[in-house]
DNA sequence: GATGAAAGGACTAAACC
DNA sequence: GGTTTAGTCCTTTCATC
């Protein structure tokens, strides 16, 4: 699994763009970044082989689909295993994360409406203390991540050396 | 924004294949889910007109990035409007959430190192109190969502009436 | 919704810079 | 590394069943 090959401004552009809309064409991709289509290609397989790129989704609308509710669940005190194997089996969790701290789980769920969310949250319940909030709206989703600014990037000190 | 519109399988299949490969072309898809292609095609443009398909992303690896560092920031007792500036200005929020409860935000970040987180946070606790969470591991991420099954919509209790 | 035909565009590979 | 060209393949669109 290669990481951090050196990315240029036309790989920052791609970036930019499949992350925009990931069902445009080589040719088209070529023509917004100003390159040839076979160049804007190469690059897309290797930016793909580099594991930068690691798929291509479609993003459904929640609501459209027939989930009225979006909630965040903060799971504390649980046993490592059988959380993972509730989420697992829990087509309602959208994203889990183990983190540090007090609580070691958050959980965002997309349910029905709210007997689904206690339905859902009560799973949950019986295996640890969970916190629920609901989502009332996102300002910010998906955020187009590109390459970190320079400016970001702190180098490492270099070592003291007798050569 | 037309929303709900009835979904049969085809459709729900469609949902299923292009949210686990958004590049696939539409004669790819009508073999999948057993349509012709200018069947699957008229039934993704219908998806996509309805909203239920709100987008095509790419998806990139963070880590190959150069991003070594995800975190969860919970945000309490936030005066909305500026927060929702800092957050408009702040390339590494991934996803910003407003959420009911003693925390009014949850954010997802991305950052490089510690240096970079904590600059990061440190803007937003000039504004509010902050909680930071490093993300260990998800073994979860962008679930496939579907129509909700039959069994978890609850049909709505139906009045009485003197008919 | 399927089939078949026609047109346009996209991808691959090669030669060249 | 990129570009251009040429050839093939695929996709899309339309009309018909």
């Amino acid at each position: 699994m290669p990481e951090s090959i050196p990315l240029d401004g036309y790989d920052t552009r791609i970036l930019a763009e499949l992350q925009a809309d990931a069902r445009i064409s080589m040719a088209e991709l070529g023509r917004r970044v100003h390159l040839s289509q076979p160049a804007a290609t190469e690059r897309v397989r290797k930016l793909e082989a580099a594991g930068v790129i690691s798929g291509y989704r479609a993003t459904v609308d929640l609501g459209a689909l027939g989930y009225g509710i979006r909630a965040i669940v903060r799971v504390a005190r649980a046993e490592y295993a059988r959380i993972v194997k509730l989420i697992k089996e829990t087509p309602e969790v959208i994203n889990a994360f183990n983190v540090t701290g007090e609580d070691s789980w958050i959980l965002e769920i997309a349910v029905i409406d709210v007997p689904h969310l206690d339905a859902v949250v009560t799973r949950f319940c019986l295996l640890a203390e969970t916190s629920t909030s609901i989502i009332l709206n996102a300002p910010r989703e998906h955020q187009v991540m590109l390459p970190p600014r320079a400016e970001d990037v702190k180098p490492p000190i270099r070592k003291i050396t007798n050569a």
